[in-house]
DNA sequence: GCCACAATATTGTCTATACATATCTCTATC
DNA sequence: GATAGAGATATGTATAGACAATATTGTGGC
């Protein structure tokens, strides 16, 4: 470990409690002169601590009001990770979403991700298809660490995608996609309404918070006419 | 046009002249007195900005060496443009590229997308194949604006990647992925000798430097037993 | 020419202060 | 009670200066 300095300090600490849950989001972080006292240093330190975490994203701030917890990305219209409800809302057609399956359990014995994911707790499986203007748009088979989301245990997803609400209640620091290319076997034929053999998306996200792991979630989309779109700013560090 | 601070004006002058490529990488900014007597103001002020471009990845940083324009992302592990030929060579696999056609000509009359590429200049269109382990791996077909590009027009891309030399020489302020699932057509099948109707990943990528569009790509690649995989951050701003 | 060492220039971090600006809260007035 | 205005307070921006860290550059000895 490396000296660091005492901004990066304040920055490390106040991060730390961000994304252990600790100061959920909308929490009043302390005020400059609290944190100046608090580390006996000058405000303008402080400051440039507080100042680079308002560049990350974490945390917003407003004259005379103070400092907050900032809620996760508001259904951001550069998508990192795209958000089917939004997406769907976007194009101007009727969203819902139809849930098949919903089974709390723990982890297969064996398969080594699933236990890495439920971390020592339950894992909550959910299968549902999205629905655009009544027609099957997506299908979506999830994993949720009920270790770091114990919320979502008492969430109706049938209401609200899973995906949707996590983006709006948990923040997270890094996310994997994994896309490739299928056919359409024949259940997943029968459930997105298209012939057997159909080209497919299949798009594998796992999202992380610090080192907790959120989620694994599993999306199939018909090829035709239909894709995924991202766009990207390059990101320093 | 609301008004605007002091250290953002110099961010802005800089990140201007780094865009438009005035300044290209590995260019020396301004030293931080050179600056502070340019603008009239204080280091703090100047050290504030450059400090701005550091974390936006425009600029790096070395004591007593001085300040340079950014190599854009050299290589980077976490690819937000993925790069085929630096994919392969970490997979450990040879890379070689089969360049099939290569010519320069102008936008076709009606296709409103080529013309705005090409911004009033003319257009190299390449179409390769890239190989890993001597194997097809994927199918590119690629237009490059030679007005937002000249240097690309004396490039041998019999020997590197395209993408590949504009990640390392162009910087990139925007990019937008569009993801299809497609089932090979005979062409298609035959270049990367698959069976026809194997489903392939269809990935384009539409790529700009501040307004001026630089790139537009396409990349087939079969779906059997291979994934396109991007890790995020999510970045603010 | 080559190497060790000192001088020096540039960035990195921090302090202490000042004034500007937004907005929340309290008070006085109608 | 509702509304307008005054005051208080936290953040936003900027200044001027100090010392530390770190390469680069120059110098001298061999």
């Amino acid at each position: 470990m490396k000296r660091q300095t005492l901004h990066q300090t304040i920055v490390g600490e106040i991060e730390g409690r961000i994304l252990s849950g600790e100061w959920p989001p909308g929490h009043r972080i302390p005020f400059e002169h609290e944190l100046m006292a608090h580390y006996g240093c000058a405000r303008m330190t402080v400051n440039k601590a507080l100042a680079g975490l308002v560049k990350a994203g974490l945390i917003v701030r407003r004259q005379r009001a103070g400092s907050f917890v900032a809620h996760p990305r508001p259904a951001s219209a550069i998508l990192d990770i795209p958000d089917i409800q939004a997406d769907i809302a976007g194009r101007g057609m009727a969203y819902a979403i139809r849930l098949l399956d919903r089974r709390r359990r723990k982890p297969e014995a064996g398969k080594a991700e699933e236990i890495q994911l439920a971390g020592g707790g339950d894992l909550l499986a959910l299968t549902c298809v999205h629905l655009g203007d009544g027609r099957p748009f997506a299908l979506e088979e999830r994993l949720i660490s009920l270790a770091s989301v114990p919320e979502a245990a008492s969430v109706d997803f049938a209401e609200t995608a899973p995906g949707h609400w996590l983006l709006g209640h948990v923040p997270w620091t890094e996310a994997e996609h994994r896309i490739a290319a299928i056919s359409a076997d024949r259940r997943l034929a029968g459930l997105l309404d298209i012939a057997a053999g159909t080209a497919c998306l299949a798009l594998s996200r796992r999202t992380w918070r610090g080192t907790d792991h959120i989620t694994h979630v599993v999306q199939y989309f018909p090829g035709n006419g239909f894709d995924l779109v991202a766009r990207f700013t390059p990101q320093g560090g």
